[in-house]
Formats: structure tokens, C-alpha cells, sequence
DNA sequence: CTGAAAGCGCTTACAG
DNA sequence: CTGAAAGCGCTTACAG
């Protein structure tokens, strides 16, 4: 910079003016555009460490999620740079593994990295982490999974209302032993589907049943599977996943026990994760608005670090049932 | 680090020596142990921007990926972070939607955020932004698809051993008409698949038939399918898709013109991404090691950013194919 | 409208 | 082994 003010004949200073947006009115315009020139001849770019140590920003947003690889993520973290990266701020994005120790590895790291805010998808109920940062007033908004302590703004999906899509549909179908592979209690979406699982078939009179899961796996949906159809009683005709991958785990487990889907098992996942619909049989499964959860969720962090209070409200987008071929009335 | 300083009964230079790992031999211990128990007092984390501001180096790398959102990338990006975070570094992730100007607008923002090195797995054969990138002597590696000119080190995998074992597999299986779905020619992939294909039918003389798609995706492959099927001449028995998008969007078509697939159509995909398993026919493709380009990428960036010259070698890793249900004899 | 000066929080040659 | 000082590249109150 030193270099592009020697070139326009101005003070750095007046550069600097020149060339921020927000202060270049402060500047007589022959002058400005005179330093513009400069910058341009020397292809100069500004330095953002420099800037952020003098201002305290670094116009950067950590992203805790636990796994990129997770077909859920990638859309919420491209919902989060399509609405951050036009505003000049940039994700730093890491993968947590659901580890509390590789969480609080990277949250340090990106505090000493002076991020400006956080956007969390990870998924404990109970988060010692979340209290620290609030304590020391630092932004954050929580995206899809909760905690028990509501400190953070929440952006998620409305799971009461489509785990009660799925079951509706299929009480409409004609089924009545409708078990629930749920995803783990300890998250938080595990135990609102769960609960959501058992008002929507209390509502219609019948029976819950539901077998919780380790993770939110296919192996593991797998092995809940296996365990439910090898248990005594009546075989159920319809499973609602805790997600998709669960489903896909499910899937698998009723062909190896010589069973059809949707012929003798109807089967719904969650998410709506890609590629659902090239599946045989297709799998009907509640769409997730992703791409939309990532944009709300910068939205708010953007306010916060513009200034807005961290209020703990919760914003509930709307979920739809997308029924494809996974589902048939009982035979 | 003052108050740390302060509270440990030293000047704030001593204090930095003694919490840099790389100096704290230079301190007398028990005044290390002073200045590391005073900084664990204070709840002290260093502010990476000021050191970077003084050392220029931020421990911060560049990866500009086209889309997050191709599931060929997640896996990529997660060997890129875990060999980068226990070093120190953390990854900067842009997608830029293989649009130029999007990529550019990326890489400024990047260079300006002082990334120490880019990782980039953007698709053109021609790259302006690379040249300048190299005049100026900044650390790069490409990952998955190479420039003509070769300037920095590519990591990718051995397409043309993959395609030819594609290709090999369905000539033992009987078939004779083996078309060819191509990526776009404009990317580096395509082309260099194209080549491996022609010269594997050609070492079974057999005929080379090739249609080019617009794109990498399910859409563009259904197109050319369509296009392929309603075209004159023998229908084939057989086809390679580019990528397991590409045969996806071929898989469709054929079910559309009321094929059967593998019976009627045999049919292959590249890249091996999730899930292909749980189709109906599970598809035979090409596994690509992505998590492992990954980390090779990662390890050489990190060999440049400690100083050693950006040679443009070109690292292959093996490829595998993994058969499954979409290819068996013509019938 | 512009300049001169101070300072953001570190690191590191230079003395001692 | 430790301290005092300079400086990384910016921004911004303060003068003029």
C-alpha cells in the first residue's frame, strides 16, 4: 500500500481511504481515482492480516460439522458460502467426527484464529463448548441439531411435522405396525423424531415400537434392522427411518432375510439425502431444505456479528414428505 | 501475551519464546513453566492473525474445488484437512461451480487472506489464473485434473489403467459395441479418459464410438443416451460412462427406452461414489482413492510451502475395478 | 480533503 | 537466558 500511494503522490493513509468503499467518500474523487489507478498498475492487493489486526475481524466464520462426507453437509455449507462469500467473509470449515476432543481442537484453533463467529452442526445435546463461547459473547447460531441449553439461535427442520408426514402416509396406506429405527437419543434430532414418532402414532391409536440405533449409519440401521426381524411377534409392515442412510442399512437387512420392499416392508428414510431416486425401489423420505438451512443460518450469525443480541430462538423450516416407490399399502 | 507476561513476572518477548514450541529452548525452564502456567491462568490463545502479520505465514491453504456438492470432492477435502490440522493448518474450501469468474473472485479473496499455498481440483485445461499464480512463486498443487501446461505438481489417479481395465472387463464379458459416454472434452478428465478408451478398443480392435456430454452430470449423460439410442445402426451392448453421474443419467434413458439393464445394456461408471452399491443393478465402476488425492495433494503443498520448488511432476495412484451388477455377457 | 502518528499483537535480530 | 526495540501492513482518531 505504501508503494500504491508513492505512485498516486498521496499519503497512505489517503490510500487507504481511497480504496475502502466505506470511507473512499471521505476522499476527493480526482484523487481517488487517481489511487485506484496506482493500485490497479501495481496489481495490488490488500493484505487482510494486516486489516483484521488493526480492526479486530477477520471477516472469517469457523464451521464445525461433524462429517463432509455425509451426504447432509455439503449442501448446508454451500447455503452458508453462497450468502457469506458476496458479504466479503469466508468459512473455515472442519470436520469434527462427532469427537469431542477433535471439536475442541478445532474450536480453539479457530479462535486463535480470530473467526468472527461460529456456525455449529455438530450434535450433542450438551455442549460444554457452547457455554464458554457464550460466556465470552462470542457469535454463533447452531444448524439442524440442538442443544438441551438454549443459548444459540437454531435453524432446523421442522422433524415434529415431517416424521407426522411419513407415519400420516402411511396409516393412509393401511399400515398398522409402523416400527421407528431411530437415531441416537443423545442427538438431538434422535430424540425429536422419536418423540415426534410417538404422538403421530398415538394420534392414530397405535402402537410404538421403536428400536434406537448406535449412529446414523447404514451398518448400523443394518443391525437394528436384523435385530427387529429376527425378535419374536408380529412382523411389522412399515419402518420409518431415523435418516436415510438408517433406511438404506434397513434396506439391506429385509432382501438378506428374503423380504421385498415395498411388497412385504414399506420404508421411509429422512433427509432426502441425493440420489434416492435411483435407488430400486426408490426411497420415499422427508426432504430436508439443506441448501436453505445453510442460508438462514448465516443470515443470523451475520447479524449477530453486525451487533444483534444472540437470542435463542428457534427457526423451523418446513419439511415434505417426497413419496416414491419404498412405499405400498400392506399386502 | 502482555498480561501473560506480566502475571509471569517476565518481558513479553520471554513469554513468546516460551510458548512457541520452536523457541521455548531457548528459556530457562522453570521460566517457561512460569509463563505456561500464567497462560493457562488467563485462559491465553495466541492470535494467530498478529503472528501472521509478522512471520507472513498464515497456516492457512487455499482448496478451490468446483462443487462441494459433487460427492467425488467431500472425500478429497477430508485428506486435504487431515493431514493439514495436525500440522497446523486449516483449509480454506471454495467452490467455484467451474465458473471463471467465480474461480478468480475465489482466488483474490484467497491471496488476499495471505493463504500460504492452493490446492486446486478445478476442471479447465487452460488455467491464466495458474501462470500468474506461478510468476508469482505461490506454492500449488492440482488435485484430479491437470492443465496443458504443467506448471506445479498434479495428483491424480491412473485413468487411463482404469479405463482400460473398464474396457478389458467388458471385452472378456463379450462385448463388441462399446460406446463411450465422455466428459466434456474441456476438462482435463475428459479427455485424457476419451484417449484410454480409444486406445483400449483399439488394442481389441474393435471400433472406437464415442459421444461427448456437456457436462459431468446425470443430466447431460441422459441426453447423450437418448441421443445415442435414437441414432442409426447397431444399438451397443455396452457403455462406459465418463463418470458414475454420466452412467446414471444413462441408466435412466435405457430404462426409459425399455431396456433392461444389465441384460440389454451392460453398463459402467468411473469414480466409484458413494452408494453406488445400494442401486439396482449395484453399478460397476472404477474406484478413484479420492481421500488418498487428497492427502498426497496436502503432503506436496506442504513440501512447497517449506521451500521445496514447485516441480510438476504428476502422481498416480492406482485405480480399481470394482464390478458389480451392471455389467454381465450380451445376451 | 489530506497528512502525521499511534497502535493492533505478535516475533526476532541485536545487545547484554 | 532475558530485555528493549523495531516492524509486519494496515486503519483511524486527531490536527490542520
Amino acid at each position: 500500500m505504501s508503494d500504491v500511494a508513492r505512485v498516486a503522490g498521496v499519503h497512505k493513509a489517503t490510500a487507504s481511504r481511497a480504496l475502502n468503499p466505506l470511507t473512499s467518500g471521505q476522499v476527493n474523487q480526482a484523487t481517488a481515482r487517481r489511487v485506484l489507478a496506482a493500485a490497479r498498475q501495481l496489481g495490488y492487493t490488500p493484505n487482510a492480516t494486516a486489516r483484521s489486526l488493526r480492526t479486530s475481524r477477520t471477516h472469517t466464520v469457523g464451521v464445525l460439522i461433524p462429517d463432509l462426507t455425509n451426504p447432509l453437509f455439503p449442501p448446508v455449507v454451500r447455503g452458508i458460502e453462497n450468502v457469506l462469500f458476496p458479504r466479503g467473509y469466508t468459512a473455515l470449515v472442519a470436520n469434527t467426527d462427532n469427537e469431542p476432543d477433535r471439536e475442541a481442537a478445532h474450536f480453539e484453533a479457530l479462535l486463535g484464529r480470530q473467526a468472527d463467529g461460529f456456525i455449529l452442526a455438530t450434535g450433542r445435546r450438551d455442549h460444554p463448548l457452547l457455554v464458554s463461547a457464550h460466556e465470552r459473547g462470542i457469535p454463533a447460531v447452531l444448524v439442524n441439531r440442538g442443544t438441551d441449553d438454549a443459548l444459540y439461535p437454531l435453524v432446523t427442520g421442522d422433524d415434529p411435522a415431517g416424521m407426522t408426514a411419513a407415519v400420516d402416509h402411511l396409516v393412509a396406506l393401511g399400515h398398522r405396525r409402523i416400527v421407528h429405527l431411530a437415531g441416537p437419543a443423545g442427538l438431538s434430532t434422535g430424540l425429536r423424531r422419536s418423540q415426534a414418532y410417538r404422538h403421530a402414532v398415538a394420534a392414530h391409536e397405535l402402537d410404538a415400537r421403536l428400536v434406537e440405533c448406535e449412529s446414523y449409519t447404514a451398518d448400523a440401521g443394518e443391525r437394528a434392522m436384523v435385530a427387529l426381524l429376527t425378535e419374536a411377534g408380529e412382523r411389522p409392515t412399515a419402518v420409518v427411518g431415523g435418516n436415510d442412510l438408517i433406511a438404506l442399512g434397513a434396506l439391506r437387512a429385509i432382501r438378506a432375510a428374503g423380504l421385498r420392499c415395498p411388497e412385504d416392508v414399506s420404508l421411509t428414510g429422512f433427509n432426502d439425502m441425493p440420489f434416492l431416486d435411483e435407488l430400486r425401489p426408490a426411497l420415499t423420505s422427508v426432504h430436508v431444505p439443506t441448501h436453505e438451512l445453510g442460508v438462514e443460518a448465516a443470515r443470523l450469525l451475520l447479524e449477530q456479528i453486525e451487533g444483534a443480541p444472540a437470542v435463542a430462538k428457534t427457526i423451523s423450516l418446513p419439511l415434505r414428505l417426497v413419496v416414491r416407490d419404498s412405499t405400498a399399502p400392506p399386502s
